[in-house]
DNA sequence: GACGGCAATGTGAACGGTCACATTAACCGG
DNA sequence: CCGGTTAATGTGACCGTTCACATTGCCGTC
């Protein structure tokens, strides 16, 4: 069995390429695929490479073609079960092509961290980036740098068309909508997320959309921060106010918080107010009662993204069908009951 | 204004170097904080490289240290709350300190993936490595693999002291159980997460531990797989049998699906049976009724994390005192009724 | 006042790949 | 049978840092 030469270091292309008698520059090429190699060199170089372990360098091999084979992922609040998943996603999908991943987590709401966590990821060299969390002002932070790297966010704002995946959450809230509007439900309110939030604003677009063709008057919808907390106090306000038969929830777990505020007030959920959420999280079908709600995809998702990232980053053209949620009806609506 | 010398490449060391009048290698050590240097020519060259917007490439060095200041972060089901929270608060203490984090997901039963991921982040070059989600067997691919590498789990197993972050999740099972006898039950049972996990097994010993200091008879745990549906399954199982007084879940989400499946049988919590969580999940408050749980606390677990894995990497002496949960009362718990 | 020592800086060679270009041998058509 | 094309491989430079080892002055000391 041959030695590993003078192993105080790891064996480098030169190590491979003198044991099997080839030079270094055949051996890269038997590593980059080259066309124009012989069957039976390649697999004597293969051999040499398996008999010493060898890994080729990545830093080596970035600093020479400038290309890091790294992502990069800038989110925020990824303690959320959206957010975590397509994150995870994400991950899978860029390792299966052979790309690193590296997330950064910021609060969304601090200018300065996020540029800061953008200057890290460039320190990085990263060749892509998926913006996970997109708050508006995130974007803004994006575009305003001038960034030349490709980019993925999801739903356009519409100022930039290209680099933006569509989930289609505005077909999803009309869904919603419409699944509350066929019950019977005429006084919907919509509990939405941070505004300044680009899947918030699409939702609410999506809701008065439904109400509008619906021939309804729209509401001013609520604003939570997607906790539970906000969707408790929304729930009391909701329980105060009375008028009201349903309520679309941006969040699960708003919804969640909204249906422990209506019991609190000696509501119940679906007989006087129905209940729809968004992102069917694991708990949802356990909540009481269990929650009508629209599933996101986060697997496809976050695959989505990366075929598309790549795309970008190839230059080869991308579909870009957009991905439409479902609603999954469960116990918490019903038509309202008379008066 | 100096313009950037043909300016088809990022500035380099070198064009630090010719614009401030000095040589490179001094340009380097105004970079590494070398103490020999006087403050005036450091400062001239901290100019230029502000006028140039000078960036160090990473791969270049990372080339001739062999350090590529990137930590890694093997993660099972990093969808769920918990290794969510620690792999955020991971990645922000990383980053505070100057280092990268890859973080990679796995399914945590599929040996091969794991060793896939381990040989993705080790070809990464990384210095440390995270692992988050030890089941007992990604655990025993890392020993089997004789890995060189600092790193840090959680709860050690007792087969390599070292390198294992206490989070006491003996103390915190003990507390809840405790808490259940105080209350005056003697009929527990314990929902316990998938047996292959070490936190799982650290909180059924602590279980036991408390009972048997109570003078009680072990029972057998149930096994979930720490989601709702396991949850629901076990509760229907528990209500069937009707023979204790108060359950010990493992995680919130297990609690849930049982909360919901005692509801489904009719049972009142905590009229019937109580119910006790694990880690107070932003959702747990909100359940119907409001969880009583024990709290981790992820964000500290996750600087703790990456302080230890430092002092493993720089090999300077950690302190290491666990991380002890609390137990957080809230209504799915009350004294038994009188049969 | 020659000399050791230190502070401040410079010089050239790695590091481990890829790139551009050179070289060789085999093959093919006229 | 010879020039041109092509497949297969080799040669040396280069990417942007740091490292090891000079090379300067300058100071204090005996």
């Amino acid at each position: 069995m041959t030695q590993p030469p003078a192993s105080g270091r790891a064996p480098s292309i030169r190590d491979v390429a003198r044991i099997a008698g080839v030079s270094h520059q055949t051996v890269s090429r038997v590593l980059n695929a080259h066309p124009s190699i012989r069957p039976e060199t390649k697999e004597r170089v293969l051999a040499v490479m398996g008999e010493l372990n060898y890994r080729p360098n990545r830093a080596a091999r970035a600093l020479v073609t400038s290309r890091s084979a790294t992502l990069g992922v800038l989110s925020a609040s990824s303690a959320q079960y959206g957010p975590a998943s397509s994150i995870r996603a994400i991950e899978r999908a860029a390792r299966a092509e052979g790309y690193f991943v590296n997330t950064v987590n910021v609060d969304g709401n601090d200018v300065d961290e996020i540029q800061a966590a953008l200057t890290h990821l460039l320190d990085l060299g990263i060749e892509g980036l998926v913006v996970i969390a997109p708050q508006v002002r995130v974007f803004d932070a994006l575009v305003s740098r001038g960034l030349e790297l490709p980019f993925v966010t999801m739903q356009s704002t519409g100022r930039r068309g290209d680099h933006a995946l569509s989930v289609d959450q505005i077909t999803g809230a009309r869904r919603a909508t419409r699944h509350l509007l066929e019950l019977g439900h005429t006084r919907i309110r919509h509990l939405a997320g941070p505004l300044d939030w680009i899947e918030a604003e699409a939702r609410i677009v999506g809701f008065h959309a439904e109400l509008e063709a619906a021939g309804l008057a729209p509401s001013e919808p609520l604003v939570g921060d997607w906790t539970p907390e906000s969707g408790y106090l929304a729930g009391q306000r909701i329980a105060r106010e009375g008028d009201v038969t349903a309520v679309f929830s941006a969040n699960d777990q708003m919804a969640l918080g909204l249906l422990h505020a209506l019991r609190d007030a000696g509501l119940d959920v679906p007989g006087d107010v129905s209940v729809v959420g968004f992102d069917d999280i694991p708990e949802a079908s356990h909540f009481w009662p269990p929650l009508t709600t629209v599933r996101q995809d986060f697997d496809e998702f976050g695959r989505r993204c990366i075929a598309l990232l790549l795309a970008a980053i190839r230059g080869t053209p991308a579909e870009e069908r957009a991905l439409v949620p479902d609603l999954i009806v469960r116990a918490s609506t019903a038509p309202p009951h008379a008066r």
